[in-house]
Order: structure tokens, then sequence, then C-alpha cells
DNA sequence: TTTTTGCTGTCTGTGTACAATGTTCGACAC
DNA sequence: GTGTCGAACATTGTACACAGACAGCAAAAA
């Protein structure tokens, strides 16, 4: 359907695009993923225009799509800052994630083939290998990358559309609130997923999901249970950097 | 979240709203939903600018967000068109509906409130008046309304949103296929399913809903049996009118 | 008659100027 | 020292102008 959207996300944002707001979609999208962005960061027309040697218009529509996807927050006539999901909007987001997740899941078995498992199987050592240069960002977008294929392997495009959304603010989430120096989303349940998917067993495929989810959100201070840390932790969903 | 979004969909869009994007947005969604504008129908930025009052950056605004709630296509150098569904397109949406319902059904049953089912009753009430005087327009808008509601009962902002979109275009897929002079959505099943949401039956309240769901697809023409039918019918989808 | 090529008109893509709105900081009163 | 008001500044909202792309038509050649 929209094949633009497809390939924005799949491929590292330098390289060479379609049109030019593709181009700064893709950079920013990058840059709030691999966590060159914080949340909260105001994001000026103006400046990412001198910075891409755009105009502004080019920089708005951009902004526009991201914000449309939940990645970037548009307040009206005060600008775009990156999103920042409080606890109780990261639990409604997991939670939509493990109903489109499991939808995906049994989807992915129906219309496994070989050729696609292939595929994702290289997708999963691309990110482990990025893990294991200590390169954390690309890691997280390809994590991320590895859940949006699956969603394509479902052959549901309205599915993958709302995937795509749901992946980039389970990353903004990530971003704030991981806990631990682990890697976020465990390479090695990626791989057992894409065995039990390739052998056709639905049920046990959507159980790992499920608690692939789990364990990610396991990994996150969702708790609310910041009241003894320092003050510049609490606030830092309030304060909005550069 | 984001406040404004809230309200496009649930009045009629003639009245006052915030920004003046938002206005055009609500009418030319409201026009599509109410099929006074066919799906295929070119979409001219100059004209609407004309016909709105306003230049054509705030039209431009308006057809980006209906581009991505994939109401209308954007075709690049070739401007908006109304998006027409392939039946393989409708089946995956009402496929991604039935997923999303059942999650949506059993939330609102958990966040069900007296004074919020009775504002669905009173709203499914409206709909059966408007179908009794024969705007079946305005029926079919508010029918997609009350899906909308019982989303934004359940709580669940991210749902709510992928919710919005699925709606918008289940009604253009109804607008398209739809067979029988009978109405689309039969409030009977409304009420019926909002009885089992107050009784807090889980269980029962998704059966009736994926039976509602399963009501409305069999009404359509989904088969691709349409051979017999007139050149018009049959080729409604490619040509653009206007 | 059919196909191809070039022209022309219409529409979208982009940049920029101006208007409107929000924010910040200083002065002044309490 | 604190709070409030106001003006200068900065940033976004909107309109418009120009440039570029596509489509349709016409004319010429096969």
């Amino acid at each position: 359907m929209n094949d633009s959207l497809h390939s924005v996300i799949s491929r590292k944002s330098g390289e060479r695009k379609g049109t030019q707001d593709d181009i700064v979609y893709a950079h920013i999208f990058d840059a709030i993923l691999e966590q060159r962005l914080a949340p909260g960061t105001k994001l000026s027309e103006e400046s990412l225009g001198e910075i891409f040697g755009v105009s502004r218009t080019i920089i708005r529509r951009a902004l526009s799509r991201l914000g449309h996807e939940q990645v970037v927050v548009l307040r009206p006539n005060r600008g775009a800052v990156v999103a920042s999901p409080s606890i109780e909007e990261a639990k409604q987001i997991f939670l939509a994630r493990r109903v489109v997740e499991k939808a995906i899941t049994e989807l992915a078995v129906e219309h496994s083939t070989p050729e696609k498992i292939n595929e994702l199987v290289q997708l999963v050592e691309e990110e482990q290998v990025c893990f294991a240069q200590g390169d954390r960002g690309a890691g997280i977008r390809l994590s991320g990358e590895f859940h949006l294929r699956l969603a394509t392997m479902a052959n549901n495009p309205p599915l993958l559309s709302f995937q795509r959304s749901l992946v980039s603010q389970t990353s903004l989430i990530i971003a704030q609130y991981e806990s631990g120096g682990k890697h976020h989303c465990s390479y090695d349940e990626h791989t057992e997923l894409l065995r039990t998917i390739e052998s056709g067993n639905k049920k046990k495929a959507v159980d790992l999901m499920m608690h692939h989810l789990d364990h990610i959100e396991a990994k996150l201070n969702l708790d609310g249970e910041s009241a003894s840390g320092d003050l510049h932790a609490v606030f830092s969903h309030l304060v909005g950097k550069q």
C-alpha cells in the first residue's frame, strides 16, 4: 500500500531515499531510536532546517509525520519536542503491543516461508553483532526492526502500520526507563521465536512472544518507585534539553 | 494525549473547531464517511482551497492527516484521491478490526461505568433516529462513532488511535461494497452489546462483538463475484471522478 | 490507422515573507 | 525579596510566488 513507509525504517537512514522529507524524517527518527535525541528535546524548525540544509517546509512535514506516529509531540504554536511517555502511557503501549504482537505472531506462522525466516535470521545476527560491538543504539533499532519484519511477514498492512508506531514508542520508553545495563531485547529469544514460527507451532510461538514482551517490560522501571531517586532523575521527563 | 483528535470525529463537522486545518480535515472526513465523496474522487488542493476559503497550505496539512489515516491516497506529484480499498485490503482491515475490537471490548468491560454506558445508549438512539429518518450518511458516521466511543471507554489511547483509522477505512469499504439496502450496522446489536458490557460478562461481550463484525462483513460483496455487475460498479475503483 | 514525440496547461513541491502567537526578561510595586 | 505587569524577542502559522513534474492532446511519421 504505502511503499515509502516500508523502507524508511528498515535501513540506516543516512543513505539516499526518495524525497527530501523522507531523508529528514528518517534521520530524526533514527536519532530518537538510537537515543541521540533524548525524550523532551525541543525540535526547532529553524535549527533543523539549518542542519539539514532545507527550508522549514520540509522540516515541518517530517515533524508532522513523526507527530502522527506519536514519536514527537506537536504543541500548537509551541513547537515540537521528542515525546516522553509517562509510566501510565508506557503501560498502555505495552498492552497494545501484546494485542498486536499476538495477532502478528499467529499470522506470521501462517505466512511463514523458509526465505522469509532466513532473512529474519540474518537480521537477528546483525543485531547480535551490534550489541557485541557495543553499538547499543543500532542494536535497539535492529531489535525494533525485527518486530517490524515479523509484522511484514504477517501480511497485513494495517497491523504493520500500527506496529510501526508502537515499536517506535517502545524504543522511546526503553530509552527513558531501562534500568539495567543489559541489552533490552535479547536476540536469543528472537532466534527461538523464529525456530518456533518455522515449526508451525502457533500456540507456542504466541507464548514465546508474550514472554518476550514480559521480559522487555520487566527490565524497565515502570513501578513509579522513584521516590528516593535524585531530583534530576525524577524530573527528567519535564526538562526539555537543548 | 492528543486532545484535538478526540473531538474531531465526534460531532458533526460544520461547527467551530480549534484551528483551520481541523475544520477542513473534519469536513472532508465527514464528506467521505457520509459518501458525499466517492472513492476515487480527486481532491485538488486548489479547488478545496477555494471551497474552504483558505490557502493550499491548510488543505495540504488536512490531506496529509487523511493520508496518514489511509482515508485518502497521496500520490507524489499527482495529488490526492479518496482511497478505494481493494477486496484484499478490505479483508485485511476487517481482520485487523477483529483483533482490535476484541481487546477493546474486554477493556471496555473492565472500565465500564453507568455514566459511560448511558452516553453510549444515547448515541445509539441518535443513530437509530438517523436511519429512521433516512439520513444514511449520518447514520453510518454515528455507527462508526459508537465503535470509537467504545474504544475511548477502553482507556487505551494507542488502541483508540488505531481504531479511528480502522473505522474510517471500514466506512469507506461499506460505501464501496455494501450490497443490500439495509443499514450496515444494526443498532440493535449495539444495544445488546452495551447491555452485556454493563453486565460485566466479558466473554459474551466479545462474542457479540465478533458476531457484530461478521454481520457487517456479511453484508458486503467481498467475494470478487461482481462479474455480472455493471461496468460502472466494476471499475469504480479505477476511475477518478471530477 | 496506429504509434510516437513534443508541446502546453494544470497541478504539486519548495522556498520565503509576513502575521500571529508564546516566551522571556527586566522594571516596578508591594 | 517576591510577585506582577509589560515590552522585546523568538518561534510557529499562514499565504503566496516560483519552479518542476506529470498528463493530455495534437501533429507528424510509419
